[in-house]
DNA sequence: GAAATCGTTCCGTATTATGAAATAGCGCCA
DNA sequence: TGGCGCTATTTCATAATACGGAACGATTTC
């Protein structure tokens, strides 16, 4: 290990890490962080040559690393199909993310009620990175339902949830965020001009509650409420959706009504807690 | 670096581990594993030296460990508390085995196995629209056994599963139920009365299981007992049936030991975590 | 029945993880 | 204010550990 300098650098591992941002930093476990974000994407599991190909990285050592984890099951194999997946032990590590924080769990009881109230889907979105993720459901019972899974992400500008936090933030926060993640058009309706969407805020900021017209899905509308913090500052959000169908017009009062009482003994909760 | 078979293989590392078990394996992931699930159980974050004694790993290596981890999210670091927590990328990763995870497939295994044990016909089902459905059985050997097709829908008051799963919701739940579907008397022994159904309902609780004596049909008992989700909502529930003349009385407490330990190792499997 | 494809194990190599020790922060008490 | 005890970080020499190419199996395909 003294004659580094007599072999010629392009031998041995095929791949030298940029040594500036992964300095410090353990190989082994940042690459299997890789593997199992690959596999939180896939819907459906991955063969292992999908992982390795996907993480670039050699089969071997792909498997490898998934075996160790598989021993915690953080990641499961599913022998009859051959595929990867998502174990169970990693939910629950993922799941006490959530009793950490205190809102999910203030929040639920009264989401649960908003629910059997409305008869609709009722979720709780944060905050994260310039998009929104959803960190609680409830789901309603009809057959014909909202369903997002928590733990998703979706942008600010086409969701209630997203559009109800953005409408309380300064309007530089606002820029940041359109600047970083822009007006990408989902649906037909999704608000695509800086104009239209900020004349949108200015509504919501007035009504107290914002709308999701079929903007992020088509068929589906949401009627979202910030949820604040003592110091007024916009901490969360919960929305109420389903069918345009069942959302109508005359509705939305009604429901906007419900929405936003239900997000005032959120906050009222999170503040006698001194959250 | 030629002579490895020159050097003692007894020195070196302070922890040598058991070769059999980590074969394979990758230490340092296997490591952040542990930090991790450690992290899972404390609610209120660690401090890093907390993480360190309780993982029994140097500080500096729990450090690295943390650190690589904190790079992509999966753990959180509170500044001002210099407390570690489960990070918002552990729930988003976490939250993919909800897709991937199937009460069924999970459950047939732990089915067939409680089937083995208590010789008689195993059955899961859920709540559907104010009736249990049944998803799937495991059929005893025995000639004469329980028998109900999956996929067939009975009355909630007078099953097993059904009565299991309305012990576990809130009284305004539970009455709505009953309206709508009211205590029809199918057999003899059906409780058909609102105060006998409140009191057993009562019953099932302190117990933590129910029995179906005849209730449903004439000559057949059934021991049941539910499955939680993650945020203690049952969700489904298994039962053990057969004839009242092998389903004694003096064999009912150890059927049902039998059969909540099921219902729990299948809750674990879904990600519930204290299975 | 041969070929191809994919998963798994082996094994020599040196890169990378390791942990003791030094250093940097941070109250806390005198 | 300054020194003391504590905990969090960073450094660095060392070799143990992770690495990946290649061989081996298992299965499917044509």
């Amino acid at each position: 290990m003294a004659e580094t300098a007599a072999r010629p650098r392009t031998r041995g591992r095929t791949r030298t890490r940029s040594r500036e941002d992964t300095a410090g930093q353990v190989q082994s476990l940042a690459r299997a962080i890789s593997i199992l974000k690959a596999l939180a994407r896939a819907d459906d599991g991955m063969t292992l040559t999908d992982v390795a190909l996907t993480v670039g990285l050699p089969p071997s050592t792909t498997h490898r690393l998934l075996t160790t984890m598989q021993h915690d099951r953080i990641v499961r194999f599913d022998q009859a199909t051959a595929l990867w997946h998502v174990g169970v032990e990693a939910f629950v590590i993922g799941n006490s993310f959530i009793r950490s924080r205190d809102l999910v769990v203030m929040a639920r009881p009264i989401m649960r009620r908003l629910m059997e109230e409305t008869g609709e889907t009722v979720k709780l979105g944060v905050q994260d990175d310039g998009e929104v993720i959803y960190l609680a459901q409830v789901e309603s019972r009809e057959t014909m339902r909202a369903y997002r899974a928590p733990g998703t992400r979706v942008p600010m500008h086409c969701s209630g949830v997203g559009k109800a936090l953005l409408a309380n933030q300064s309007e530089e926060e606002v820029n940041r965020i359109l600047q970083r993640h822009g007006l990408t058009r989902v649906t037909d309706k999704t608000l695509a001009t800086p104009v239209r969407f900020r004349d949108a805020l200015a509504q919501i900021r007035k009504q107290g509650y914002a709308i999701d017209d079929e903007e992020h899905a088509v068929g589906l509308r949401c009627i979202s409420s910030a949820v604040f913090n003592e110091h007024d500052e916009p901490i969360a959000a919960i929305s109420v959706s389903g069918p345009s169908a069942r959302i109508s017009d005359e509705k939305i009062s009604v429901l906007a009504g419900m929405v936003t009482r239900a997000a005032k003994s959120i906050a009222s909760e999170m503040g006698s807690r001194q959250g």
